[in-house]
RNA sequence: GGGGAUGUAGCUCAAUUGGUUAGAGUACCGGACUGUCGAUCCGGAUGUUGCGGGUUCGAGUCCCGUCAUCCUCGCCA
């Protein structure tokens, strides 16, 4: 090793050793006759000081800048109480440079690797490995490595066995965009890198490999948000002859154990189960977020018959009316209550109309029709309040019931009710098997089309398909969905129902998925399994709102690598090799490429 | 594909109603200084105001287009 020491491990303990350090140049602090130079590496920060004693080391030091990689040798010394750091660990002692050598200069940054102000979103990822010497960054990237090291202890203690599947495979139709890659040596046929490893892990079931998984890179093509990349990471299990409940234990006592070992907060080790109608019905979401309370409560019965023509309207239209109750604690003025039809806008909700609960009367637009009996109503079902104030949403069920979900967490954000500190882990159970496809008039799959029914309701199949009930689960973190699974179908006729169902006839099925419908027909067992998106919970973890700070080398939202500067146009005999012609202008006809502007900068 | 925000020195930002030479901090370069830890002090250099067009006597500022980044709707079985 070209050091003795980091960086981050000399104490008064070692003072009178002589050391030597690696490290890269954080602050220079020059007093002619004495330089103070702060060395930084992955494990901390040490002052290394010139003295004059040692000229030629001197020398060497006062030619470095900031983020030159150094090398020095010295002896610990015991800093004066005076002098002493009391914001660093190694603040106590300091070394004195008696030999000094520069090991690499730098260019003067175009990012800002210290301080507290950051630069640019595009800066940091267009010269990433400057972004990852700050602490925020360094800190993402420990804990993920330290993630993947609990659950790696978590899978192998329980008998589960690491198997990797390919990235380069089979299209398989619906759910999202596919990567392609094509085929050299097949002419006009592609490769998809996986959206999950999802057929795979069953075959491995039928393989008979009964525990499985795996920490598997997943590829989607579609737009990005925050918490979106296009490649993503999943630690994906799947696990034979289990129920349900065998499932989410392993899921929720692991996440329970990074809950604890990550963001040391210590959650009961069992996750409670809410029926997905009552999540809809009481949060207008399939993931609530339960760090607080103010419940959506449907008052469609009440108010259906009310003199007030936006409720009675809705109700009539067979839509619905939802509330949420404000007690005194929580105030609005009537600027905020103006401001709020803004917050549910984006669902296509035309308003929140509010009334507020005096004792002379009520108020708002919406009081003065409301009846007695009416009022009662609204009091008993909302447990309204003197001093409170009940808002209502209105209009056809599919705007209203989402709608009421982003209100609820609106005024949780304004209330500021979402304790950072705090997680509340939920399993929401019971999804729909389908969901109607309003565009195509048909069926999807609400999870994915190899989900199992919930057994009561294989009858309905036939009879109700829309109120199928399906063994499918998703664990919600503070209101966001951190894993979600369900059981398998492993019977090849039921498999081929759903299908039907899914408007996929025998033909395609067989075009599409025909190798995995063939592995069920030998011997499948029963099984089931989850994935759980590591980067958001890792993100949730470490308080962030998006991903790219748990990733190494993140994309942007349009899916741009500005490090590197992918995607990239190729050398024409690449295509040809491909058999591909292009059929666009070639971005050096446009002019334009990804990262353009910053590159040539 | 739609909506919104942002783009000025290497970096973080400022610049009045459209007004004449676009500033500050920091980094960088030079100098002073023996106890700093955001060192301090003195001096210096640094601009295609993202790009293209337009309006105007005059544009960082107003208009149109475009590119990039971020947020978001659609999308993400």
């Amino acid at each position: 090793m070209l050091r003795t020491h980091t960086c981050g491990e000399l104490r008064a303990a070692n003072d009178g050793e002589r050391v030597t350090l690696c490290g890269w140049v954080q602050n220079r602090r020059d007093h002619g006759g004495l330089l103070f130079l702060d060395l930084r590496d992955r494990y901390g920060v040490t002052q290394v000081v010139t003295e004059p004693e040692f000229p030629e080391a001197g020398a060497a030091a006062d030619r470095v800048r900031l983020e030159w990689v150094v090398r020095g040798t010295g002896v610990v010394r015991t800093r004066p109480d005076a002098n002493r750091n009391k914001d660093r660990s190694t603040g106590q002692i300091e070394v004195v440079l008696e030999e000094f050598e520069v090991l690499s200069a730098s260019a003067p940054l175009p990012v800002a690797v210290t301080g507290e102000e950051r630069s640019s979103e595009e800066l940091g990822l267009r010269y990433r490995y400057l972004e990852m010497r700050r602490p925020e960054v360094r800190n993402a990237l420990e804990t993920r490595a330290r993630m993947n090291q609990i659950i790696r202890e978590h899978m192998i203690a329980q008998a589960f066995v690491e198997v990797e599947t390919p990235i380069l495979l089979r299209s398989t139709p619906e759910g999202a965009r596919d990567y392609l890659v094509p085929s050299r040596v097949h002419p006009g046929s592609f490769y998809a890198l996986p959206q999950s490893p999802q057929i795979l892990k069953q075959i491995l079931m039928v393989g008979g490999m009964d525990r499985y998984w795996q920490i598997a890179r997943c590829f989607r093509d579609e737009d990005l948000r925050a918490d979106r990349q296009p490649e993503f990471t999943q630690l994906d299990i799947e696990m034979s002859f289990v129920e349900q409940d065998d499932v989410l234990e392993v899921v929720e006592s692991l996440v329970v154990r990074l809950v604890r070992e990550i963001a040391g907060v210590e959650i009961p080790s069992s996750v409670r189960r809410m029926p997905y109608a009552e999540a809809v019905a009481r949060y207008g979401t399939d993931k609530p977020d339960l760090r607080f309370g103010l419940p959506v409560v449907d008052v469609t019965e009440i108010l259906q018959d009310c003199a007030f023509g936006v409720f009675s309207g809705a109700a009539k239209a067979g839509g619905r009316i939802r509330a949420i109750a404000l007690g005194p604690e929580h105030p609005l003025s009537r600027k905020k209550l103006d401001a709020l039809p803004a917050a549910v806008a984006d669902r296509g909700a035309r308003g929140v109309a509010w009334v507020r609960i005096k004792a002379e009367g009520w108020s708002g637009a919406a009081a003065k029709h409301l009846t007695d009996a009416e009022q009662s109503g609204l009091t008993e079902a909302l447990g309204l309040q003197e001093g409170g104030i009940a808002l209502f949403l209105a209009g056809p069920s599919e705007v209203v019931v989402p709608a009421s979900g982003d209100l609820r967490v609106h005024l949780g954000k304004l209330f500021e009710l979402r304790d950072p500190a705090r997680y509340e882990l939920l399993w929401v159970v019971d999804f729909p098997l389908f969901a109607w496809n309003e565009d195509e008039q048909r069926l999807d799959a609400a999870h994915h089309p190899f989900t199992a029914p919930l057994p009561e309701d294989v009858p309905l199949l036939d009879s109700a398909p829309k109120s199928v009930r399906a063994l499918a689960y998703d664990l919600v973190l503070n209101g966001e969905e951190v894993a979600g699974g369900s059981i398998r179908i492993h019977q090849h006729d039921v498999q081929s129902r759903v299908f039907e169902l899914l408007g996929i006839g025998a033909d395609e099925a067989q075009q599409r998925f025909g190798f995995f419908l063939e592995a069920l027909r030998y011997g499948a067992p029963p099984h089931g399994g989850c994935a759980s998106g590591l980067d958001r919970l890792a993100a949730s973890l470490l308080g962030l709102e998006q991903i790219r700070d748990v990733i190494a080398f993140p994309k942007t939202t349009s899916a741009a690598d500005l490090m590197s500067g992918a995607p990239s146009t190729v050398d024409p005999a690449q295509l040809v090799e491909l058999s591909l012609q292009l059929d666009v202008a070639s971005p050096a006809e446009t002019g334009n490429e990804p990262g353009d502007g910053i590159r040539s900068a």
